[in-house]
RNA sequence: CGGGGCGUAGCGCAGCUUGGCUAGCGCGCUUGGUUCGGGACCAAGAGGUCGCGGGUUCAAAUCCCGCCGCCCCGACCA
């Protein structure tokens, strides 16, 4: 029930604001963005051109870096056979309430309806993965023999399904798109080695292009992945202060090579199972996206994500002006196009340049730059920046906005793109800064996250797992990740006692409300 | 699965209480014209199994029964 907030009935529904309406303006923003909508499967979401381009450029940055480090992409099948994935028993206990299952093959027609054939039963039931671990242990059994053979290191690009309760568009929806690294080894320490090479990956991903701010860490026994010994993650702060798992790497031990029985010669003659890691993002990193940077006007796109670097909006009153800005466009497209940039020369007729302006900001597109017949007189270009940080005092439209004398416009677009790119990085950073806070004391804690402003505490803690359900339950908070050691801020530094139990503690961990 | 809400044009809704003319409005869409430096205007159009199935009635979007679907809030999760 999306409320309108437009006094004007004329005019669009515009993005309701966070302040109002955070969960309404998060789905404002993908409508207006033009970047997914629900689908007629209850909990599946359309991913929309839009959305899917920003989807494509971290594929294609995350493939690269998966590439740098020795990686190939392979498929391995949809389907799991029910016996697979019951192998490795704490893997298959995480996933069953879950689980899709398909237990027939065949339909027929039954006085005009169309129905589940009864005889077409499966004689086993096959899940629809949701996540392939045991289907590709069942393969890697056959590919590993020996120590030269390994490390193994394979991601592929897929979709999976978890049957969730509910579900929030990219956040978590029942199908979803990601990759899953799978990778073997000799040794547990190269194993565990590899786990911390791809969580840097994502963290560098994470920092760089999606210009998200991640701490990297662990997660405690009860977050972890089922059937890991360990579980990486990198955990990014949303402007309503709650975190949001962005990513996760798995050390798995021997758990799926024994459970698949997969072993190796080593070089001394003698077999053994080998060491196995897994690693995932999924779109919800486009959740991420949209939940850290985009503002009450829409999308807000880091250059190195966008799908359109420049719109260029010509403007006329006449037949004349119109051919003469859209020639001016075409070649000033050109030459940006020519420096490698994604450009978008937007000469639809009849539409007032404002609409356009509203409509390319909704998108997230970095720069527009406008063209007018005053600009073709004195040769300059008007360049605005999706976004800026504000200076007191000044109106913020203006501040976005320059004149430039062309050949400068044309050459100042690249460098402000990586302005923008950084400027958003550093605003997430400091909105995270200033969202987290050092807390001592559960009194302190619960004033905390009673008020509207709480974000991460970085609290001691020596609690265990029912302990943890206990902080959950009373606040509604969880230990997102034990943080590594060059995670922690000076302040947040040092031994102190448990928050709950007052046991001695060797470090902090960053509790706070999740996605 | 428990609690709440909603299904009427592509989208957002009114109409239902108290059954009755040809089912309406805004946005969007099409065509023509005037416009165009921050969401244009005028005119003429196109577009509907009123979620589905029964029932009551001379007559059902409206009343009754059954079903289906979706959204929101909670218990699970990337």
């Amino acid at each position: 029930m999306s409320q309108k907030i437009d006094s004007n009935p004329k005019q669009p529904v515009a993005v309701t604001p966070r302040a109002q309406d955070y969960a309404q303006w998060y789905l404002d923003v993908i409508k207006r963005g033009d970047l997914a909508e629900h689908s007629l499967v209850r909990g599946c979401m359309v991913i929309k051109p839009h959305g899917y381009a920003i989807w494509e450029k971290m594929q294609r940055e995350l493939d690269d870096r998966f590439k740098a480090t020795g990686h190939v992409n392979a498929y391995f099948p949809l389907f799991i056979p029910l016996s697979l994935l019951a192998k490795e028993e704490k893997h298959a206990a995480g996933f069953a309430k879950e689980c899709a299952v398909i237990t027939h093959h065949r339909l027929t027609t039954v006085d005009g309806d169309v129905v589940v054939d009864p005889n077409s039963k499966l004689e086993e039931p096959l899940i629809v993965r949701p996540t392939s671990e045991t289907i590709i242990w069942a393969q890697y059994k056959n590919w590993i023999q020996s120590y030269r053979d390994l490390p193994l290191l394979i991601n592929q690009w897929a979709n999976v399904v978890r049957w969730e309760m509910r579900t929030r568009l990219f956040l978590r929806t029942t199908e979803f798109l990601w990759q899953e690294g799978h990778t073997a080894h000799a040794t547990e320490q190269e194993a565990i080695e590899e786990t911390f090479r791809m969580l840097d990956v994502y963290a560098d991903f994470a920092e760089n292009v999606l210009a998200v701010p991640v701490i990297t860490g662990r997660k405690t026994p009860g977050e972890r992945f089922a059937g890991a010994l360990d579980t990486l993650c990198i955990e990014g702060m949303m402007q309503d202060g709650k975190a949001l798992q962005m990513g996760t790497s798995h050390y798995l031990g021997q758990n799926f090579a024994k459970s698949s029985d997969v072993m190796f010669l080593n070089k001394d003659g003698q077999r053994e199972y080998v060491y196995a890691t897994s690693w995932g993002v999924s779109t919800r990193l486009v959740g991420a996206l949209i939940m850290t940077h985009s503002d009450d006007n829409g999308l807000v796109l880091p250059p190195k994500l966008a799908p359109i670097h420049v719109v260029l909006v010509p403007i006329f009153k006449n037949d004349d002006e119109k051919a003469r800005t859209i020639e001016e466009a075409t070649k000033v497209a050109a030459e940006l196009k020519s420096q490698g940039l994604s450009v978008k020369l937007d000469d639809r007729d009849g539409i007032m340049p404002g609409a356009k302006y509203y409509e390319w900001e909704a998108k997230g597109v970095p720069i527009r730059i406008e063209i007018g017949p005053k600009d073709l007189e004195k040769g300059s270009l008007c360049v605005v920046r999706r976004f800026v940080i504000p200076v007191e005092g000044q109106d913020e439209r203006k501040l976005r906005k320059q004149f430039l004398p062309r050949a400068e416009a044309i050459a100042a677009i690249k460098p402000l793109l990586d302005t923008m790119q950084r400027e958003l990085l550093e605003r997430a950073r400091q909105f995270r800064a200033k969202r987290s806070v050092v807390i001592n004391t559960i009194e302190e804690f619960e004033r905390y996250f009673a008020g509207n402003d709480a974000g991460f505490a970085w609290v001691h803690w020596a609690g265990d797992h029912a302990q943890e359900d206990e902080m959950a339950r009373r606040f509604e908070t969880s230990i997102r990740c034990v943080p590594f050691a060059d995670q922690i801020p000076a302040e947040a530094q040092g031994a102190g006692s448990c928050i709950l139990t007052g046991q001695p503690s060797a470090q902090r961990v960053v509790m706070a409300r999740a996605y």
